[in-house]
DNA sequence: CCCGAATAACACAGTTTGTATGATTCATGT
DNA sequence: ACATGAATCATACAAACTGTGTTATTCGGG
């Protein structure tokens, strides 16, 4: 396939067999899209990943099925686009002090996870990500653009982090939600953050 | 459904409608059963979540999809027998040091995460959790047996920890595992413990 | 206003899913 | 050893989902 025209991260590619993904550049198609991505976190939300079927989706988007293959030829592609979409938004304020930071950084990934379709879509996509190289880049992005977000409102407080020690601080929230399904509680926070910031040979920065 | 007979976590339940779940206790069963669950970690290794399908799993099994419907009337209940199955064994031994025994921890959970079968089935519990009381359960279940396995090795130490304190030991490594989906080092185990015990207000047991 | 795309409206074969039914194999208790 | 009940097999069936077409209609940009 071929790279094409481009919007954020949407991209259109042409693919061998004539067929190609909508032009994002047309109103129709982003209307159409946005009310496919939101009918199928919906579903996500409602009836788990299993119940994310292409035929239940097209009815409840009031859209035919060959529009959805023709939007995501690839049904991990699907996936993939509602975490990729709003994904940003709702990031704190940089400051120099990497305790306040760092805390409030947690507490808008708290924030962002509390959206059972949110969540459902990135577990999905971890889950075909051992299979399926696209997801599995797709989570890289992710991660990435979390880390270098985080560090940009770290620049004030002059310390930059490494990817591994990014993990070391968002680790136990996400293990919480996601693996624990407990409240992460302003405390929860509070202590990945003592515990983080608390450097025994090494600093964090 | 009533219980009936058991066998360490496996239930023999009766449903209203005259099926029921074979009798653990039998070694025809077991036999079945066990290839059945083989046959389940390779497709989960192989395709995927999504390709565990009980025709394909019938297949390859050996065995006739209805025997599938017989043991796991619910889909969700072959998931879940897949964490809890081969949970146990390869802990490591207790100790006085807490700084060795977490250690030493994080180390078997990476083991225990390297099978690709492991982490898809893991996943995919956690991914229907939301929406599948039993998966929750079979989450919570495993959180507990893992948090009690883990105070046991602390003893000697004289230490106890929460299911929060757990969390944000456990939670870099799985993090790590699932979500950057990147090798987890023996560095990387040993900066989540050295964080871990380098306790700011209050000490972590 | 026209042209091309995006979409709708169908259609079709193949697969998966539940759910039956009867025959056969196996484990267990007497 | 043998009879009984279970577990499994071998089928069958309708329903839903899946890819993949074809044609007609609607919409947006030049």
């Amino acid at each position: 396939m071929i790279h094409e025209c481009e919007l954020h991260h949407t991209t259109c590619m042409v693919y061998d067999m004539g067929y190609r993904t909508p032009d994002p550049g047309n109103p129709r198609v982003q209307s159409t899209r946005d009310r496919i991505l939101a009918a199928a976190r919906e579903l996500l939300a409602e009836t788990g990943p299993a119940g994310l079927t292409y035929s239940l989706l097209a009815d409840r988007a009031g859209v035919t099925r060959q529009t959805l293959y023709r939007h995501w030829p690839a049904r991990s592609g699907l996936l993939v686009d509602l975490i990729l979409e709003g994904s940003d938004g709702g990031y704190p304020e940089p400051g120099a002090d990497p305790a306040v930071v760092a805390a409030e950084w947690l507490a808008s990934l708290r924030a962002g996870l509390r959206d059972p379709a949110r969540r459902a879509a990135v577990l999905a996509v971890t889950a075909q990500a051992d299979t399926d190289p696209d997801s599995a880049q797709a989570l890289a992005q992710l991660l990435a653009d979390r880390l270098a977000a985080f560090n940009d409102l770290l620049k004030p407080s002059g310390i930059q982090v490494t990817a591994e020690e990014y993990t070391l601080l968002s680790g136990p929230v996400l293990a919480r939600v996601f693996f624990d399904r407990a409240e992460v509680t302003d405390e929860f926070i509070a202590a990945a953050v003592e515990h983080w910031l608390a450097a025994p040979s090494e600093e964090p920065g």
